[in-house]
DNA sequence: CAACTTCGCTAGCACTGCTAGAATCGCTGC
DNA sequence: GCAGCGATTCTAGCAGTGCTAGCGAAGTTG
């Protein structure tokens, strides 16, 4: 069995060797750099090697999106946990979550944006999007008040995801953007 | 000066022409299926042509867009003129611009999604863009309270797009949307 | 009517995602 | 140690994209 486990280990190292490849080339030059040729050359493979991995271009930036959304959900966790007091978790992980989506537009893109066929909503959906999204979850909890837990989540989320990318495309003047951040906090928080 | 004008006519009419057949098709089959060559087809005359009138699909979509805001202003302000009361106003403008989103999706993207030079939180803006963010900056005046109205309805606004495009890609559950909605106005109208 | 200007078209470039089939590699049994 | 065999990787190519150089055919002007 050591040599198919071999090869296993093997597939999996060059499966993450993509999926890192990608990810970097798309963090450092957008996605549209991110071409199957580019992407190969990366990783000292040819083309069709991709395909062995992935069904394509947008199964790849899906395994980018899970892996981004597994960091979002760290970086979500640790801001909350160390926050005193729900009023304080509230407003930095809402920056957090800001915070992220600016530094990080292409893997935010590919989290968020790109549409891709991952479940997301559903029992099924891989586990870092499920986390991701029970950070902000946990965190609206004390705010909830006779609303829908779920309902507020997906609610304020939808700010946040707004938030993001209508300043990132320049459709929202970028200096108002901690007051914009203060003014949905007030409006959620009570 | 017959002729000129005469010429000048004809050329407004085919850019007219250009980006009706645009958005038709993008509405149609989305904008994937709206490449050079089809395009062309459906105008009945050759590519090069397109780029007389426009330096390149950006330009034809950042049309489209100009054209999409103006119909969504006209829907905003119908609305919003024939509600009794602010709280009314609000409501339905929300839904009114969430259903725009809902209800031509190619539309919304060219319009708030896709990365487009267009100037927008300018004055040198097109007016069709400042007449829709008017539209939600006049709805959203009587709650205002001590927030700064601009910021207020950027705000808004955000969260507006938000709720359209994470649930157009799946991301969050579509029949959840209602009360998503009221959860929004009812944490904005105070 | 000839010269000219303007304009649209044909043809083609460099690139994209993706794939069939050849070639090469490493493992296996003799 | 080596021939044969499978699995795997590569070469080469397809059909499509946005965009453009330069030719040819109009319509316009003297």
């Amino acid at each position: 069995m050591s040599i198919q486990t071999r090869r296993e280990r093997e597939r999996a190292e060059r499966e993450r060797l993509i999926v890192t490849a990608a990810r970097e080339l798309a963090e450092a030059e957008g996605w549209d750099a991110v071409t199957t040729r580019r992407l190969a050359a990366e990783i000292e493979y040819s083309q069709p090697v991709l395909y062995r991995h992935f069904k394509g271009k947008d199964a790849i930036m899906a395994a980018v999106a899970v892996e981004g959304c597994a960091e979002l959900a760290a970086e979500l966790r640790e801001v909350r946990a160390g926050s005193a007091g729900p009023a304080e978790a509230l407003a930095n992980v809402a920056a957090c979550y800001a915070g992220f989506g600016d530094r990080r537009p292409a893997l935010y893109d590919a989290m968020f944006t790109h549409a891709v066929d991952l479940p997301f909503a559903t029992p099924e959906a891989p586990a870092p999007l499920r986390e991701a999204f029970g950070e902000l979850r946990d965190t609206l909890r004390p705010f909830a008040g006779e609303d829908d837990l779920e309902v507020l989540t997906e609610t304020f989320w939808s700010a946040l995801h707004g938030l993001v990318t209508l300043m990132r495309d320049g459709r929202m003047r970028r200096e108002h953007h901690e007051r914009r951040l203060a003014v949905l906090i007030r409006r959620f928080s009570n």
